[in-house]
DNA sequence: ACGTTGACTTCGAGTGCTTGAAGTTTTCTA
DNA sequence: TAGAAAACTTCAAGCACTCGAAGTCAACGT
């Protein structure tokens, strides 16, 4: 995949737009090891990323989007590289991910269910229209109940 | 329960679940004051949210995700432009916010795509299927490169 | 060459939650 | 109705950024 042709290289500026991450948090990460040290340019200090760099990065920034703790962040990425012998771990860590990610997903069309009643309701109200309103603000009421009860299951 | 008359009334766990919001950031907007003191119980000292509470606390989980920094929240409310008869500064904000909620779920979608083509991979990976592993690590490097496009929008 | 502009550097303090400890209250189960 | 289990309480400490200050470096116009 590298033949002989050079790498090009990106600013933080650059890293940082097309990771998705804040350039701060690019230095964050890397002052406190979830990243392993940027090099830097032959005259300056300032950081300069390879394309590799970005490829981990935004690995690093889809974990780090759903809630992945730097802790474990740091374990993923120092992982990587390791190959064959790192797998079981780094299994752990995508399946519990996997699993927060699909609560989130539930927990995000609960509210958005809810949002739409509450949208139904205000329409409602500034129609003047109580009896409707008032059945809207009911449904609110049994998305309350049914959450109750799915929580219990 | 009196069902005419009284408003229902809902635990921290059932609002925190309804407004999206932990029950600790509950607390915690309380506790300096973004939103007044909460009521509560006769018997004990548990907090009990009245309908009008959770909208006011919708009201705010939207200003919050815009990304509205706490002092000015507490401007926000304070001055009153959320009380019960705004009904279209609500609509604004809920509207807003379902339009939120929707790209989150679409993003949840991505990720979840994306951890799971890394656990393929890295059981491709412990089961020594080489080929299938470089296949799935460029579906995941395919789908960094989309994600990053949305993100941009 | 020189100054101005703007992106970069480090470092420490600030922000907005979030979690843990320790104790009380409510609810479930027996 | 007792006693366990779950959910709540406050308070303090911790986490993951995020910002601001003060200074360095690089590029451009004159």
């Amino acid at each position: 995949m590298s033949p002989t042709t050079a790498q090009r290289t990106y600013s933080i500026r650059q890293a940082a737009s097309l990771t998705g991450l804040p350039a701060s948090t690019l230095r964050y990460y890397e002052s406190i090891g979830v990243i392993g040290p940027i090099g830097r340019g032959e005259t300056s200090s300032h950081r300069v990323y390879t394309e590799d760099d970005l490829d981990l990065l935004t690995s690093v920034a889809c974990l780090s989007a759903t809630g992945m703790s730097v802790d474990d962040m740091r374990t993923y990425v120092a992982n990587g590289p390791l190959g064959a012998h790192a797998a079981s771990e780094q299994l752990g860590l995508l399946v519990e991910q996997e699993r927060r990610l699909t609560l989130e997903a539930e927990q995000i069309a609960l509210r958005t269910t809810y949002v739409r009643i509450k949208i139904a309701y205000w329409q409602a109200v500034e129609a003047g229209d109580d009896a409707r309103a008032d059945d809207l603000a009911s449904q609110a009421r049994a998305l309350a109940d049914d959450l109750q009860k799915i929580k219990k299951t």
